[in-house]
DNA sequence: AATGAATGAGCGTTCATTCAT
DNA sequence: CATGAATGAACGCTCATTCAT
């Protein structure tokens, strides 16, 4: 969960506006973020893609950063709605990795963009204490992540040889930097992605002896 | 690519000789736009981290543009020429990928900067012609990178029921996206996380059965 | 040449309509440039003078060239409109030139900051793509003035024993430079000026044997 | 005379400097001010065309306005020298125009590019304290024109029906505005080129009924 | 005399944001 | 809801000028 995101519906003013205009243009926000980068998305570009001059975004909008704020909040959330069904499974270690894989590549199908966007900004947003959620969310992915693995190696189902941290980071990176080649709709299903994943990082591209 | 001068510090005293003093203000500028972005970092803000003023940094280049151009460009004639070394020497499939993967763990070690700026910005900046360079680069690395797992399932070391494509964009993404994390002077020198990624990707963290 | 829209005052109160606003601006642009040159002028002294801000002047126009171009074309259609009237009338020499003289005289009239623009900027304006209509303009203006000194020549209405190419460049500069020191609403119309200019181009000022 | 200039040789540190390099780089300046105005110009782009750096030429003049104050004052010096000497010998309205009138095509040949600078900048320039002599210059010159004029029209050398003033500005117009294509080395010299202007300004081009 | 490197002010331009209509 | 016009801060960059060497 986002720890400290603002429940979507709070916006004073912007309660009556049809809930459908917002997701549409924060969809339209995310693509052209995702695209170009969030500093070289102008308010302009957002509102040309949406059929509206950049002043008028401002009565759906607080700011640039509101939108960059809530399309990334939306999908942390939807993220740990994920993450937290396949924990309450109470699997063991490998198929919990494997279901979280494969949630995270059901969440790159669904989320594109604001994956795309998460990956390249929010190391520099960290810092804000508007986005402190996300720091919240690294740690508590941390701690999920490397938990697992951690219990794989003590239930000998992953190699004890291996710095942990440096595969966590390793399974970390992998999964997620897929979400800038991506295509929805592409060869490959988010499920077989995930399938084809799996093999190589358990058991490895190199032919057995 | 790139036409600085090497020519090594031929002034008897300690001053600071001119090609120094370009290479320092790459280095600072590199380490800003790998931290910050290269958009979201302001020409004063370079100038201010070594400590001359914004227009003092024209005398040195003609624009902020030929600052990164000159940082990617001296990074991949870097990577390239190891590359081209390891290519030279005409190993087997696995032994080529793990003399790859070492060189480019080395590179990341001594252009940490430039690398994470070149995962970051390259996808928009190889519509310009100035950058073309980029697209030819990464051509070649595809090239290089699929021909030799290709080689290895014909030759029976790599596994042949895996998308080879996937396969690749893995392993590439597995390399590079560690110059988010890597510092120089860490707890693992570039080879030894070389043959912990080595040992991941060729076998796979799960234990053997 | 341009697209400015003359379309007329459509609101039905005192308040200044968009197209007003646009002429507005390039009047008071067209006076400071004429004052101080174009490259003296600083587009913040153009916002000064209209009473914004200096990048407001960004929401009407692309550039400070662009208003120096709408300037400029703007002056030049109307000029060669004019002309085309006299032309298409079928005068003889003398009575083409005259009506040529005194249509300039009405146009530095009505265009005095542009005609003053146009002679001191458009020599190092000409290479330029964007403005290579006043290159064009100009061999049109050569060809029109230069073809009814020779026909006035060869009608022995203009005197043969002249240097004809120095002639035009005496009439020309004559007509034009006038700019420099016109002032609308001064002692003289345009008309009695061009009348005066006529008598001393075609009779000379000394008194005749 | 330009009233207030100072003489060449007052500047303190440069009275030992070669003066042949002086007058070099100020012809250099010139030729460069002339051909792009004097805003337009960079000193940099002088430096490079008289073959060194721009800051060097501080060694030589106190700064680009002194270049310009130096190159128009030795222009104006000369011109009024010239001037002088014709209005010294005492000749009749008539013969005096003719003399001057070549005597300033003799100059615009000698000092065509200060001649050209003058055109283009005295107008904003004679504001400035330093060049209250380009305002003193102006006078005299009308003083002189303007009365040989009326004193031709007093002695009916003149044509009495003209507005005399219009009649100055149309002859100093018009001689001064040769320099912007007066090219030395052409096809005419400056005697042949203000024979034939005389003959237009005092005869007409009109043949004669 | 000239260089190399810097300064500091200012330039044209961009852009997130505001607000009366 | 949206527009049209504006604000104001900041940006990349230029350039006359300075000065130690």
């Amino acid at each position: 969960m986002t720890d400290n995101d603002p429940v979507p519906n709070s916006k004073k003013t912007t309660v009556i506006t049809a809930p459908d205009r917002r997701r549409e243009l924060l969809a339209t926000a995310a693509e052209v973020f995702a695209a170009e980068g969030y500093n070289a998305t102008t308010v302009r570009r957002i509102a040309d893609e949406a059929g509206l001059l950049a002043g008028s975004l401002y009565y759906h909008f607080d700011s640039k950063e509101s939108m960059l704020d809530e399309i990334l909040s939306t999908f942390l959330d939807e993220l740990w709605a994920g993450y937290d069904a396949v924990l309450a499974a109470g699997l063991g270690p490998r198929e919990t990795i494997e279901a979280l894989v494969t949630e995270s590549f059901r969440e790159i199908d669904r989320h594109r963009p604001a994956v795309a966007i998460y990956q390249r900004e929010s190391r520099h947003l960290t810092g804000r204490p508007r986005f402190a959620y996300l720091a919240a969310s690294q740690r508590k992915f941390e701690t999920v992540w490397l938990g697992t693995l951690e219990r794989g190696v003590a239930e000998h189902v992953f190699r004890a040889d291996l710095d942990i941290r440096l595969t966590y980071r390793f399974v970390r990176d992998t999964v997620w930097v897929a979400a800038s080649w991506y295509r929805p709709g592409g060869a490959h299903s988010p499920e077989e992605i995930a399938r084809q994943y799996l093999s190589m990082v358990l058991d490895g591209i190199a032919v057995r002896a």
